[in-house]
DNA sequence: TTAATAGTGTCTATAAGACATTATATG
DNA sequence: CATATAATGTCTTATAGACACTATTAA
C-alpha cells in the first residue's frame, strides 16, 4: 500500500463500515435479519430496512470481525455464531453520506439461540422470510445486492459444504439435518443418499439421546467439528429428467 | 449502516486501501508479483516486498474494482485481466500508520501479456515463485497472511472450477490446460480424466488451428465463457493407495 | 523408422439418485 | 394393530482414475 504523502496522510478518507447478513430458519423457512433505517433528517433511505451494521469505531473495534461480532451480538445476543467474510462493496455512489466502503459478515444460527434485544424498541427490528434471491423489497443501499450475493453464497455452499448444519441447535436428527439442507436448496433432498453422505463424510457424531415424537425416536448427533464447515466430495447432482 | 453523528460525521475514518494478489506462471511455476516497499523515513517496513496496492483515492477511483483494475494496470499494462475480490483484511495493527482495511483482489495473467510498465525502476517490482503457501520470505504487513489466503483461494478453487485457464493466453492446447492444472494443484492429472472432464463440461471450444512441435501437431482451443469460470460437477479426487 | 506428443478406449472405483423395504416407537 | 417416521438395502447412473493403446507429425 504504497506512494501517499508520506508523515501527513491528509488525503480525504472513505467512510468504513462492517454490516452482517444473519440467516436463521423459522418455520421450515430460510429468514434473515433487517433493522429499520432511522428516519430523523439528513439520515439516508429513512423507515427502509437494511442489514444491520454500522460504521467502524478505531477505538472500540480491534478488527473487522469484532467489529461484526459486535453487531451480531447487539442485535441477536449471540456469541459465537458461524461467521465467514461475504465480501466487500465500496463506491462513490452506494451511499449519498459520501464514499464509503463495507466490509460485510455472513453469519449462521438456530432461532432458538436468539435472545430479542434487550433495549430495541419493537417494529425496528426483524426477521424477514427470503423468497428467491431476496426479501420481497427494496432495501437501503446497495442492501439488495449485498442480500442476493449472501442467499448465492449460502445457496452456492450447501451444494458442496455443511453450511445449512450451522442453522441447527447443537443436537440434531440426521431427518431435521436432512430438512435444513431441503429448506435451503429449496427442493427436496433423498434420504438414504443424503445419510450415506452425510455419515460417511464424518460430518457428525452421535450424541446420547433420542428425539421422540409420534413414531419411531430418532438418534441424536452433533457437528464432529463445529468450528469449521465439512467439504463433501461431490456437489448434489439431482438427475435433470 | 446506522446511527452515527447525524450530519456532521466527524468521527475518525480508518484509512482504506485495495491490494490486488497477481498470479502468473512462468517457466511452468506458479509465480506472484510483489513490489519494493519505499524506503523514505516514516514508511512502514522499508525495502520488504509487498503485495502492489495503495490508498483508495475516493477522487479517481469510483469503486473498488476500478481501483484494483488501476493497479493492475499500473504494474502490468493488462486491463481485462480474470479478477475476483479474495477478501478484505482490517485492523488497529496491521498498519503502523493507523487503523486501516485493504480489500484484497485476486488477478489471473497469461505472462505473455504482461508489458514492463514503462516508468518503473528494476529492482521496484519481481514475479516471485510461489513455494508452498508464500514465497520464502516475510513480506511488509499482514500480506503474507493475505498471499497464503490467496494461495489456498487459487489451489482450493483449481479442484472444481477452470480459474487455471486463466493463467493461459487466449488459445491453448488440451495439454497445456492440462499442464497448467498440473502446476497450481502440484500434482500430476491424468490425461484422459481431464480431457472427458473439460469437454463435457464445455469449457473449452475448438480454435482455428494447430500448435505445431517436435510432434504430432495439437488442436488449439480457447474459453467459451471466458467471462466467469466454469463449475464442474465433482472436484478431483485422487485415489489414496 | 523412431521419438514424441496428441488423442482415444477400456476397465474399475466411488458416491449419488431413485425407490423399496425393514425397524421401532406411539396411540 | 394401524400409523408414522427412522433407518437400511438394492439397483442404476455419472464421472473420475489408472493405464493401455492408437494416431500423426518432425527429424
Amino acid at each position: 500500500m504504497p506512494k501517499n504523502p508520506p508523515s501527513s496522510q491528509s488525503f480525504p478518507r472513505p467512510f468504513t463500515a462492517v454490516d452482517v447478513v444473519i440467516f436463521t430458519v423459522i418455520d421450515d423457512q430460510l429468514h434473515v435479519l433487517l433493522v429499520k433505517r432511522p428516519s430523523g433528517s439528513g439520515e439516508p433511505y429513512p423507515g427502509r430496512w437494511a442489514l444491520p451494521g454500522g460504521y467502524v469505531d478505531i477505538e472500540r473495534d480491534k478488527d473487522l470481525q469484532a467489529c461484526a461480532l459486535h453487531k451480531l451480538k447487539e442485535k441477536t445476543g449471540v456469541v459465537s455464531p458461524y461467521l465467514e467474510q461475504l465480501g466487500s462493496w465500496g463506491s462513490a455512489s452506494r451511499d449519498p453520506r459520501g464514499w464509503t466502503a463495507t466490509h460485510v459478515y455472513f453469519a449462521m444460527l438456530p432461532h432458538t439461540a436468539v435472545k430479542p434485544a434487550p433495549g430495541s424498541q419493537p417494529g425496528e427490528m426483524g426477521w424477514f422470510q427470503v423468497v428467491d434471491d431476496g426479501v420481497g423489497q427494496k432495501l437501503a443501499f446497495d442492501h439488495d445486492t449485498i442480500l442476493a450475493s449472501a442467499i448465492a453464497r449460502l445457496r452456492g455452499k450447501a451444494e458442496y459444504t455443511s453450511l445449512p448444519a450451522y442453522l441447527l441447535p447443537d443436537t440434531f436428527t440426521l431427518s431435521e439435518l436432512q430438512h435444513v439442507f431441503a429448506v435451503v436448496l429449496g427442493r427436496p433432498v433423498d434420504k438414504s443418499g443424503f445419510r450415506t453422505r452425510v455419515l460417511s463424510a464424518g460430518l457428525v457424531e452421535e450424541a446420547d439421546g433420542v428425539r421422540t415424537g409420534q413414531s419411531r425416536p430418532a438418534q441424536l448427533y452433533r457437528l464432529k467439528m463445529p468450528q469449521q464447515p465439512t467439504f463433501f466430495p461431490r456437489t448434489f447432482n439431482p438427475r435433470k429428467d
